[in-house]
DNA sequence: GTCCAGGGTATAT
DNA sequence: ATATACCATGGA
């Protein structure tokens, strides 16, 4: 039905295949499905869930509504959700002619126009996502995040298919970190995880208040506070959810291994290394990481 | 068996 | 400030 079907307007530099590609990166994805070039996920607008899919449009992101409608709040929420997701509102340019000019950032570039630093919106799902990814393969981290969210979120049947809602940090925050112990989380990080499911439910953790600290020095400051959170886990964060073009998650090994690949190292580049290389990307060096996350794929 | 994987904490110098 | 042990699982 056409009522059920709201376009959201993307800018330029904006590339749907890229994101498309990115998103793509793990079987083991619980978030969301991909079939074809669509991608379909579940969000809770107001307690309720909605299911809603994307796919590449002439005039932008036609987004489809599978379950709910985009009558009033759900479609305003679910667009602005879309917007948070693909960083919609950047303008790349002055990024793209920088990398122009930059033999590291170069090929990249323009092997991938278009692609946005693809976001997490919520907060918690960022954190817990990030913990989980430490020291260990994306793809084991994946795994693991599979078993938490369908452990512990809320199932949304459509079409045949189970989509989730992530798990509530309400709720996290009363678990005993055994709980998650069983799911093959450490012990520690099940510790991190439940500490900060509980800042977030009390309201002492929020992205909003995160984002009025403006300052990304800041901001890394009060989060690396936190048990858990380092300064990889908090430029990663940075990155991710509150939007920083410029966070640098200068421990990330795959930044790593994709500067080896980039300046043709026969090894990966040191801690200081990795920062002196990004000294000329200021401003923009999360779009940096990222772009060269894709020379890896 | 060893090493490494989208790190971080605790402790010792 | 910098160095080391430890966390803990799984794939190469």
């Amino acid at each position: 039905m056409e009522t059920d079907r709201v376009i959201v307007h993307t800018p330029p530099d904006f590339s749907f295949p890229e994101c498309l590609a990115y998103l793509s990166r793990s079987a083991d994805e619980c978030m969301f499905h991909i079939e074809g070039e669509t991608v379909t996920r579940a969000l809770e607008v107001d307690g309720q869930p909605v299911v809603f899919s994307m796919s590449e449009d002439p005039d932008g992101i036609s987004v489809e509504f599978k379950q709910g409608r985009p009558d009033g709040k759900a479609g305003e929420e679910v667009s602005a959700f879309i917007r948070d997701w693909l960083d919609l509102g950047r303008d790349l340019t002055p990024f793209y002619e920088l990398a122009e000019g930059d033999p590291l950032l170069r090929q990249a570039v323009r092997e991938h126009r278009g692609l946005r630093v693809v976001g997490i919106p919520d907060l918690f799902e960022t954190f817990v996502w990030a913990i989980l990814g430490q020291q260990i393969t994306v793809s084991f981290a994946y795994v693991l995040k599979k078993r938490f969210v369908e452990t512990f979120g809320t199932p949304v049947e459509s079409d045949g298919q189970t989509f989730w809602i992530f798990p509530d940090a309400g709720a996290v925050a009363g678990f005993d970190p055994d709980a998650l112990r069983e799911l093959k989380i450490t012990g520690r990080k099940s510790e991190y995880i439940i500490d900060i499911a509980r800042m977030i439910a009390d309201g002492e953790l929020t992205k909003t208040g995160l984002l009025e600290l403006k300052d990304d020095k800041l901001i890394e400051k009060e989060l690396t506070a936190i048990r858990g959170i380092g300064p990889w886990t908090a430029n990663y964060a940075l990155m991710r959810c509150l939007h920083s073009p410029d966070a640098y998650p200068a421990a990330d090994v795959g930044l790593h291994n994709a500067l080896k690949l980039a300046a043709g190292l026969d090894r990966k580049p040191t801690l200081p290394e990795t920062e002196a290389f990004a000294e000329p990307w200021k401003g923009w060096r999360a779009y940096a990481t990222f772009y060269l996350w894709r020379l890896l794929h």
